[in-house]
DNA sequence: GCGACAG
DNA sequence: ATCTTGTCGC
């Protein structure tokens, strides 16, 4: 039996025993001191044709020294067909392929990658910054725009309010503000960092604006790439 | 049973 | 995420 658009319950039960799996290996203590993190790159995804089921998906990379007023150091992108859709919980499985074929592109140095999405602030610790920092073995921390899971209290209207993020009682990640009267973001460790060191990442990153540098230039990179191949 | 649900 | 310009408010 074929479901549109879905996929098998079977195949969501085995994927969710991998991602069970995976996070025995997750690692959050700091495997560096984040004054030492110089080269963060940001992560990021986008479609094109997504009311079809088989879209092509773009993922970029861009590479950021946050010690040298933010300038760009290198920026790669890739393409790929992707079939797997959208399922909450199950994000990796359809926006990482394309997001290791720009990994492998980077020639430049990198201490540590800012994704699109959640952490460890996810059902079985496994958001798409999890799963790739499990994978590469690298330092990576999940940003996301909107709530995944979690209990949490609202943080106060002013700049650079944050309150902690609990599963079962667990400390998972934060939430902050990141300007005066914007909607605040989830942060939390994706793999090789700590909850506290992954809140203070982000903030070192940021530029002025609600989302961090890495991942507002590679977002910003990533739609006129889109725009400029389409016209 | 009902609502919630990254991108 | 994507389709899309201007507009209202802090």
């Amino acid at each position: 039996m074929i479901i549109p658009g879905g996929v098998d319950p079977e195949t969501i039960e085995r994927l969710k025993r991998e991602q069970i799996e995976l996070s025995k290996k997750l690692q959050l203590k700091d495997i560096r001191p984040v004054q030492d993190i110089r080269y963060v790159a940001g992560v990021d995804v986008t479609f094109t044709d997504i009311w079809k089921k088989e879209t092509v998906a773009i993922a970029c990379i861009t590479v950021i020294d946050i010690k040298d007023n933010f300038k760009e150091v290198e920026t790669v992108f890739s393409e790929r067909e992707i079939d797997f859709p959208y399922i909450p919980t199950f994000l990796a499985y359809r926006e990482l392929p394309p997001v290791l074929d720009a990994y492998e592109k980077i020639r430049s140095e990198v201490d540590a990658f800012i994704i699109d999405g959640m952490g460890i602030l996810h059902p079985r610790k496994m958001g798409i910054a999890s799963h790739f920092g499990v994978i590469t073995g690298e330092i990576s921390v999940g940003c996301g725009k909107s709530k995944l899971v979690g209990q949490f209290e609202e943080p106060e209207n002013k700049n650079l309010s944050y309150r902690p993020v609990y599963i079962d009682g667990e400390k998972r990640g934060y939430i902050l503000r990141t300007k005066k009267n914007t909607k605040p973001i989830f942060v939390s460790p994706g793999n090789n960092i700590s909850v506290d060191s992954s809140l203070e990442l982000v903030i070192k990153c940021l530029n002025g604006y609600k989302l961090p540098e890495p991942t507002r230039k590679a977002h910003n990179r990533l739609q006129e790439y889109r725009r400029k191949k389409y016209a």
